[in-house]
DNA sequence: GTCTATACAAAGATAGAC
DNA sequence: GTCTATCTTTGTATAGAC
């Protein structure tokens, strides 16, 4: 099992992280990979097909992760929020590399629209999930039950997400963790 | 009155605010400003001197429009960051654009050095500015003087950033009206 | 200053041998 | 499945005429 398909995902997926959609090509992958251009065209014909299985398998795999958290972590959702923001946390160690669908919802409208509709879902996955735990915590009244949950998730997302980016371009990647430490402060102030 | 010279510069920077650089062509801006590519060679020999010169332009533009909002507002601290903030607004009526930097931070790693440096101005603008602003109303007790007001500032640049681009990918553009919203929300709570 | 023409490289993609 | 070979288009960039 070793995978060449695999092998091409991992590498178009680290490529996509740190250079975008259009910046990329079957060559470079090509090169990582040890293999020929037409080779990868064998399993991914087109290159939206590529960057489509890259994102469908990127959702599969947060989703994953937000399971073992669920399960791990049960009842408590200042927790699991926890754990949401520590999958950001990560990039600190590649900092050249951001969120695989913030970088590609940097160049949205080139997109293919196959690869959009993989965007959209992983961006509609993560709102759901942050919803479902903001209203959790509205409950509890541990957030302020008057606020908007569907508002402040959208807050959350972005935040986060436009924390990776400008925490890479500004060579300070602990803004992610600014944002992280901010979002949880408001969230208990409001 | 060299005209072309900045049909140019502004078909660039629409072009670069919507597709972010690596999709962009000399032969786009061609079609766009009606001259053959050869003559944009002309005006920036490289497409690096081309991206530059835009955004250095942009910092300018940003800069001017910051120092009209001083000039109107005075002491009215909360007045400068609403104006602030408005520029962002701005973006709801061409939901396909987002800020100039916004965009190139996505493709951060790939841009050439030149450009690099230029969008590392704008956010060192723009980091600066806010700064200045939250130590005002710091000293006025607006806020919280015990907030670090340099993370504070990243975050608002970080969350503003980050909810155009999720807004435009996903279609919700008041995201950026919410964000607006509650980071002066929580500016006020902490 | 703007054009035509062209050089040169890289891209996405396909055909067909092995 | 992977390769070589090739096609076609596009992109950046330059030379030189007008």
């Amino acid at each position: 099992m070793s995978g060449t398909q695999d092998r091409i995902l991992d590498s178009a997926m680290g490529l996509l992280q740190s250079r975008g959609y259009s910046a990329i090509s079957y060559q470079d992958i090509s090169d990582e990979v040890g293999i020929r251009k037409a080779s990868i065209h064998y399993y991914f014909p087109s290159k939206g097909d590529l960057a489509k299985a890259v994102v469908h398998r990127y959702r599969a795999e947060v989703q994953d992760v937000i399971k073992q958290s669920e399960a791990s972590r049960g009842a408590d959702y200042w927790g699991l929020l926890d754990d949401y923001f520590h999958a950001y946390l990560i990039f600190e160690e590649e900092p050249h590399k951001i969120c695989l669908c913030g970088s590609l919802a940097g160049e949205y409208p080139v997109l293919p629209e196959a690869v959009q509709g993989e965007v959209d879902g992983f961006f509609a996955d993560q709102l759901a999930w942050i919803l479902s735990i903001m209203k959790k915590l509205q409950e509890a009244s541990l957030v302020n039950p008057e606020a908007d949950s569907r508002v402040l998730s959208g807050w959350v997302l972005s935040s986060m997400q436009g924390s990776l980016m400008i925490g890479r371009a500004t060579g300070e990647m602990q803004r992610v963790l600014d944002a992280k430490a901010l979002l949880i402060a408001s969230l208990k102030a409001f």
